[in-house]
DNA sequence: CAGTTTAATGCAAGTTTATGCGGTTTTTGC
DNA sequence: GCAAAAACCGCATAAACTTGCATTAAACTG
């Protein structure tokens, strides 16, 4: 094994998990401790990780510099992400939004994974581009500043132009009888457009905004195919889903 | 076995792996070590593969495994930029290609400055969004990995579809007989458009690349209305340009 | 066609890099 | 404060790299 390839799963880990245990690793890549130590020096004075007693944690969990804003119910994100990325196949046309939970996605992929990924949301797309075999295409128009993705009739007849084998949604709020429903329009009318154009459409979504309505409706809950959350898939909350036909992750 | 046979074979394996262990490679075509190290120093110099210790690894993943990416000629840069950000005003419509000059441009631009910018490249992109009234407007199509910009017939097509006050063009090689030049041929072609489409464009260049020539011919001085360079604009190593009747900054 | 040139490869000696090991110091949880 | 785990330090070693040179085979030349 390359020193480069140990040290980019590191940082894979790393970001996946915020944060390692250098014990674990030397096990998982059969090295010894010092090694696994000489490497985590080297990553943390380059500034991809904070070295701590016993292993490694992100940059953006460590709290010394904590101005990137911490993600909010990040350990349900993470559940969620872990149950979406195994959906995603070698060859795969796969359209996203943008959104916490979508970068928790992204950092999720599998290493080698190869795919097309269309998305424009721009630190989505930074994770993306992280993965050497997948292959990203951006979606390109105005950059709506507070969703941080770009939204506008240019983006949506890019969209439609597309026949999508997957289509991963962040959730805003959904309800068995109201649907799904979000407060930007502009975001809005981009993801009717998704929903319109994609073979399969995964919702993810983390609990507490399962059965909650915003000012935008978007779609009725039939408009997706399957639906994650950070529940197991047989919890009585997500009953009245799987009802209406959904698949449940 | 031919070289040139086996050097495809390491590509092959290279590409489809994203990584291979020259120990490996010498017991797998029965050659020695030293032949091996030969094809891949070869293949590294032109660009095919990163050699590493122990082995090689593709472009793409040692891109996303990038160490110390420091900025070359940094200071020469944000001279650049201090200059070129001058020339925006409030209100203006701004094309712009990617690259480490831009960034610094980017970030020189005045606090309160109130503009709409055009652009591809994802790191660029994040600077712009830092600035609160700064309306950004993201061209969308494949996402070339080594130049981290989009490039592709949608990106060109969104291009010719504005006409932008001004653009700045990172310039990779200038010569005042053969023009401006490049080596990327998609970047080739975006560029190409961005000059025909824009009314004012504005060549950004370090001194080191003035009077340099690159493999693919992009368009001649006169494509450019405006030269920053981080020389003083009287500087003779110029004057060829401004006989040409570029306007000197 | 013989002699020369050139490219490609292997070999050997010396250097650098990466890694593991033993002993010592520091940190941590109790 | 104490025991255990982890980090640090120096050193040893093996693998990989560099350089220069010899050998071979192919290509070129008069």
């Amino acid at each position: 094994m390359l020193k480069q390839e140990r040290q980019a799963y590191i940082l894979h880990q790393v970001n996946l998990h915020n944060k390692i245990l250098s014990a674990n690793l030397c096990q998982e890549m059969n090295v010894s401790e010092d090694t696994i130590r000489r490497d985590l020096l080297e990553l943390s004075t380059n500034g991809k990780l904070v070295k701590v007693h016993g292993g490694a944690m992100s940059t953006s969990f460590s709290h010394t510099t904590a101005q990137n804003e911490t993600i909010y119910a990040s350990d349900s994100k993470k559940i969620i992400a872990q149950k979406a990325a195994s959906l995603v196949k070698d060859g795969m046309f796969v359209l996203t939004t943008g959104g916490t939970t979508i970068i928790e996605l992204a950092r999720a992929l599998p290493a080698g994974l190869k795919a097309t990924f269309l998305c424009g949301s721009l630190p989505a797309l930074f994770e993306y581009m992280q993965h050497p075999n997948i292959e990203v295409i951006v979606i390109g128009d105005k950059l709506s500043r507070n969703a941080r993705i770009t939204v506008g009739p240019q983006a949506i007849s890019q969209v439609k132009a597309i026949k999508a084998d997957l289509c991963f949604m962040g959730i805003n709020a959904i309800d068995p009888e109201h649907g799904i429903s979000d407060n930007d329009w502009d975001v809005v009318m981009l993801k009717k457009a998704m929903i319109q154009t994609s073979r399969h459409v995964v919702g993810l979504s983390i609990a507490e905004k399962i059965n909650t309505i915003q000012a935008i409706h978007l779609s009725p809950v039939s408009g997706l195919h399957t639906l994650i959350t950070d529940l197991p898939a047989d919890h009585e909350r997500l009953k009245p889903y799987s009802d209406k036909g959904l698949r449940l992750l």
